[in-house]
DNA sequence: GGGCGTGATGTTAACGTAAACATGGCTTCC
DNA sequence: GGAAGCCATGTTTACGTTAACATCACGCCC
């Protein structure tokens, strides 16, 4: 370890400029690679820095500056792969742009929760915020936010009040949908994601629209919970329907689930029953079979939340409303003509 | 740049205390909740404040106090279920005590791209850092940091230089590789992680020194990448051993990628096949068939690093050298003693 | 009844940085 | 050769908050 630098006093400007024999205001200079500083002084000061090991003071460069370059994001939980995948583009593209990220988890998706997440918030040190908000509040119709807070909501229904960046759900749904009536079979099942969920409603809304433009008979929903037990659950009932040839599972975790429940019965996928997903997970090319399904371009999410939030704290023209991301259809094992 | 004019609404406390007819000081204190103000004044204050929309400014409070009360997390990846998992836990207990988390990308796994985090990192507003480094640095035998940061290292052996907290990664495979012998199995075959993953590494050690201290042979290892088709693939060969009826794979996904490809050579599990993971992922008891892992306690990952971090910060003793957190073996579907 | 604690509130100064302005040496050009 | 300009660097000040100290009114006790 580098002896000198012991850091608890705090090594400011001040002292960086005494040890280099310069003024305060040019460390300052140095430190933010401002022009019109000699390269001999330059060194002097950046020898001087790395000597006491200096390190400059985020609080006063943001009391001063009047921003944090720090955004923060409000989310209920890392859990799911959708939640997390789209923090991590966040926060990529944010770094790229040079802000930092910010996480502030609520314990309980109400109003109160939220209002409590921005209260803590209010004394954190963010520009901005973006709030991921894939489930209805318990307790409140929509959202609404303290003024003067710079923000952009994913995955929700504020669009008239907020700007709205989100996947597109329902054309997702629809691709599903066709994609199993193109390959023959009379209508498609549906196992749905929980009722407080936003884009779980949306799915199963497309679906059965394009059922309905397709006048094809719109079979009872099983209801799952997202998770891949929830899917064995509802795969178990529709196994039971000698009817059902083609399911589409609002996401990929419930598709296994439901796949597993097949197996166990002995029917045969794609030969007895197809199957389609939502969110093209890593590993649903390694499920038995490869799960055919609609892909999620979480990257773009995260990315389009960032550059929004960046305008609007820039003042620029932002976007009103909402942003939808396109979806894709990924065919794989899972999904093939109905039998006979 | 931006037309400076137009800063946020910028409320101050002395634009509050002139409002409420108080100096700055004592709407401080109400801000503060400190004693000493009678009530009347007291609710003035609160009232002037609730009208200006007044929010404290947390650069200039961080910068009186000399503290953030933010730390830092620097990672690689959010996409994996165990890093994910991690960081929700940290945040989750960060925020109990009063914390906030700030996420700190690192690109790429060099020792140059952790410094280069640390440099932004400097200029970023933490009290200390939690450095998740499941993988070896490509450049460096270990990792240094700065001096003057607090840290605490996840998943790592940088033990003997920082606190390091970790899952006992042994301990774990231990389990898994005896489980499977209690069975009855002659040998364990192994479905190893990437070379350069601290966790892939260790998990393959105490398989084979389980298998030796058993004296049973240690058949060769097949090395994936933590994904599922990595798994496949591996599994593909193992199909071809006749010998082989028992697999430990390095994580569950890997052994999800086993099992497809045992089913695809028409080898049951368990009948023919016994297969454990390790993470217990939320969805593995929903494999075909369930999956018999083990699990680990990301959430107690997650609290001890916070815990740890905090004491540092505080001064108090804390631990030295690295904690382990234990694991437990999860019995499903998957295994069964062998076939014959 | 005067000295004196006590409790509520005000005043001052400082945290570390950076914008704005000031200085002073050096070149350039007529 | 001297005014003008320019460049590198220095000085001043303010950002919003809070610790430390100052003040002031009131009541209490001998």
């Amino acid at each position: 370890m580098t002896a000198g630098a012991r850091r608890r006093p705090g090594v400011s400007m001040a002292d960086v400029a005494r040890v280099a024999g310069v003024s305060a205001q040019t460390v300052s200079r140095v430190s933010n690679g401002h022009p019109g500083v000699v390269e001999a002084t330059r060194r002097q000061v950046l020898d001087a820095m790395q000597q006491l090991g200096y390190r400059p003071n985020s609080a006063a460069r943001a009391l001063k500056r009047g921003e944090f370059r720090t955004l923060g994001v409000i989310l209920f939980t890392l859990a799911t792969t959708g939640n997390s995948r789209t923090v991590e583009a966040i926060a990529g593209h944010a770094a790229r742009e040079g802000y930092a990220i910010t996480l502030i988890p609520v314990a309980v998706p109400t109003q109160d929760g939220v209002l409590g997440a921005f209260t803590r918030l209010g004394e954190l040190a963010v520009d901005g915020v973006i709030v991921i908000m894939e489930v209805h509040l318990l307790d409140a119709a929509d959202l609404t936010l303290p003024p003067g807070v710079q923000v952009v909501v994913v995955d929700s229904d504020a669009g008239e009040r907020y700007p709205v960046v989100d996947t597109d759900q329902a054309d997702g749904a629809r691709q599903a949908t066709e994609h199993l009536l193109g390959l023959g079979h009379p209508t498609v099942w549906h196992v749905t994601g929980p009722a407080e969920s936003f884009a779980s409603e949306r799915r199963a809304h497309a679906w059965r629209s394009t059922l309905e433009a397709a006048g094809r008979p719109v079979p009872p929903v099983q209801r799952g919970d997202w998770s891949a037990e929830s899917g064995y659950r509802a795969g178990l009932v529709l196994a039971g329907e000698p009817s059902c040839t083609a399911v589409f599972a609002a996401n990929d975790q419930m598709a296994l689930g439901v796949m597993r429940a097949f197996h166990e019965r002995g029917r045969t996928i794609p030969g007895n029953v197809s199957v389609v997903g939502f969110d093209d997970l890593p590993d649903s090319g390694a499920f038995f079979p490869p799960l055919t399904t609609i892909h999620q371009d979480f990257a773009e999410v995260g990315r389009r939340c960032v550059d929004g939030l960046l305008r609007q704290l820039r003042h620029e023209p932002g976007h009103a409303g909402t942003e939808l991301v396109p979806t894709r259809l990924v065919i794989r094992g899972s999904t093939a003509p109905p039998p006979g």
